[in-house]
DNA sequence: TAAAAAATTAGCCAACTTGCTAACTAATTC
DNA sequence: GAATTAGTTAGCAAGTTGGCTAATTTTTTA
């Protein structure tokens, strides 16, 4: 990544040449990550492995429409996915998203 | 990280104990990278070492004044810090806080 | 098959964000 | 000291976010 290849990006067609793809994935990540409870209930995913839908509304203080439209968000993002097993709704966490972006932002860094 | 810690700090009080400063230096780092423009800015000043406003508002395609303003928000979050110089402000990334961040979230997820 | 359970979707509203232009402040130069 | 330069602040409009309750969908159980 070059001082030239950042302030490109401001022009979207130059951008669509390199990595649209990984713009666009930034922003929903960093987006989705833009809320307490929505890190919250990411890093309560990953220690448990997997929850359902439920017992996260229930264990957070949020109703659970509000709980579930988070849910929604992550994993829209790519954070999360979903799978359904009868009535309920298993969500697991996508730890490559996050440890791809975070380490290439470390590259970037140092 | 555990399990419990995560999921007691949706309750403040008990966050306060451990790392509620952590926490709510997280809410402002993430909140300011959840931009793409702020991101860029971020990365553009972390190249180039140091930029004043002028030339970062130049180079994007923003007006002044809303640059001005993600830079407010950058400085805020403690990502950039800011020296006046007479008239002109010197801009510098504070590389480290993110560093420490993504790198405490990497040891979470692995 | 009726009731219960798990979860989402719809709809509403208040609060925040982000863009702009215009106005302002502070330092420098002529 | 008047004009210029660098930059922020104020104020506004448009859009987005995030919370809630109520309604709906889908599956399971009695």
């Amino acid at each position: 990544m070059s001082l030239e290849a950042v302030e490109a990006g401001a022009d979207k067609a130059a951008a669509k040449s390199r990595g649209l793809q990984e713009i666009e994935e930034a922003d929903a990540v960093f987006g989705a990550l833009a809320h307490p409870l929505r890190r919250q209930i990411l890093l309560s995913v990953h220690f448990r492995g997997e929850a359902r839908a439920g017992e996260i509304a229930r264990r957070f203080d949020c109703s659970w429409p509000t709980t579930s439209r988070h849910l929604a968000t992550l994993v829209e993002s790519g954070l999360l996915s979903v799978e359904r097993q009868g009535r309920e709704r298993l969500y697991r966490a996508n730890d490559e998203l996050l440890v791809s972006l975070f380490e290439r932002w470390l590259g970037y860094l140092r």
